[in-house]
DNA sequence: TTTTATCTACCTAGTGATAGATAGGTAAAA
DNA sequence: TTTTACCTATCTATCACTAGGTAGATAAAA
């Protein structure tokens, strides 16, 4: 009874944040519409740009939401009741149960590949996302192999590549399994 | 003199899939229009028509063509004469250079990102590039680390997928140097 | 307690631009 | 005379985006 009635389910923004996040993942920037997401969530087109004015305003919502949720998945890599090494595994499945479980590529890759169609906007929301990942896998490889921070920011570039091209490989082939494989070197 | 006065300067289905292939790395399927392309060689869109059909006609073609060019600049794996290392490292460079030099995403990288847009035709030639390459390098590794070809053929996926996800990095920060660093564990 | 004003969250109806694709014509080459 | 390679003109669909309106909630003023 005094749960929550303030709180109808789910208000209009996060619906079409997930659907729009959805539709981004499956097409990519250049073909996700207005009117798909309206459509889907039960309201006119109109009404989207009421809480997002323009396409850019809500890729950048979708992105920031997007990094603001990864961030605070991560453990505090010096956080010594963690072992460097389940931390990194940890990584990976997350990865992969974005990519294979749900059949497609990830939400930046996607991004990356548009990039010449983004307001500057979405652009800027992207590369923070990648850099929230490079400086949190930098410091897993310090701990782990004991490298300097340079040398370890090598390694999070290999991993973090790997991860992506692996993405690129299960989408390309439709085949799940060369995600295992093609991350096998980091396991 | 006699050197193919025939052949003037380019013909129209060449400059047609010129075009079109450097509108799909820069931009993705969904971002380029027969109306771009006519409007690039000085035609109507009506007649970049004439010579493909349709979109995936022209997508089909533009693959095809990749794929050709791309066989036929892999030496013969089992050549004696060239180093396997070498030769692995020709493939990196050649990657390397699309990617850096021309400063965009691969054609079939960026095909795979738009994958759910392309017709089913389009999807077969970007699966039988994946698979010229995969049986390239699995071959290469045979030779150069006495691999069995399952073996071999998972190093080959874990190359491949480091190549791809290299050029998103790259693409992602504007960095370059990202190619290198990523690439340093098969160098 | 009623009135007035403001805000929220949606709507209808439309803009101009652009997309892929087609019908039908023309002029030159084979 | 048929084919080739282009053209003009147009179709229908869809895009992001906007103007202007409305029902209902809230809240301050009378």
């Amino acid at each position: 009874m005094t749960t929550s009635s303030k709180q109808p389910a789910k208000d209009t923004k996060t619906r079409i944040m997930d659907s729009a996040e959805r539709a981004i993942v499956q097409s990519g920037y250049g073909a996700f519409s207005f009117r798909d997401i309206a459509e889907e969530i039960g309201i006119k087109s109109a009404s989207v740009h009421y809480h997002y004015p323009t396409k850019g305003d809500l890729a950048v919502a979708v992105m920031t939401r997007f990094t603001d949720e990864f961030r605070a998945l991560l453990p505090d890599p010096k956080l010594a009741s963690i072992d460097p090494r389940a931390m990194l595994n940890g990584f990976i499945d997350g990865f992969k149960k974005k990519i294979v479980e749900q059949h497609n590529m990830s939400l930046c890759t996607m991004l990356t590949a548009d990039k010449h169609l983004l307001p500057e906007s979405v652009g800027e929301a992207l590369a923070e996302f990648y850099e929230v990942k490079l400086s949190w896998l930098t410091q897993v490889f310090v701990r782990l192999n004991n490298l300097a921070d340079d040398q370890a920011r090598v390694k999070a570039g290999q991993l973090l590549a790997s991860l992506h091209g692996a993405s690129v490989l299960v989408q390309a082939t439709g085949e799940v399994d060369w995600f295992e494989k093609a991350l096998s070197l980091w396991r």
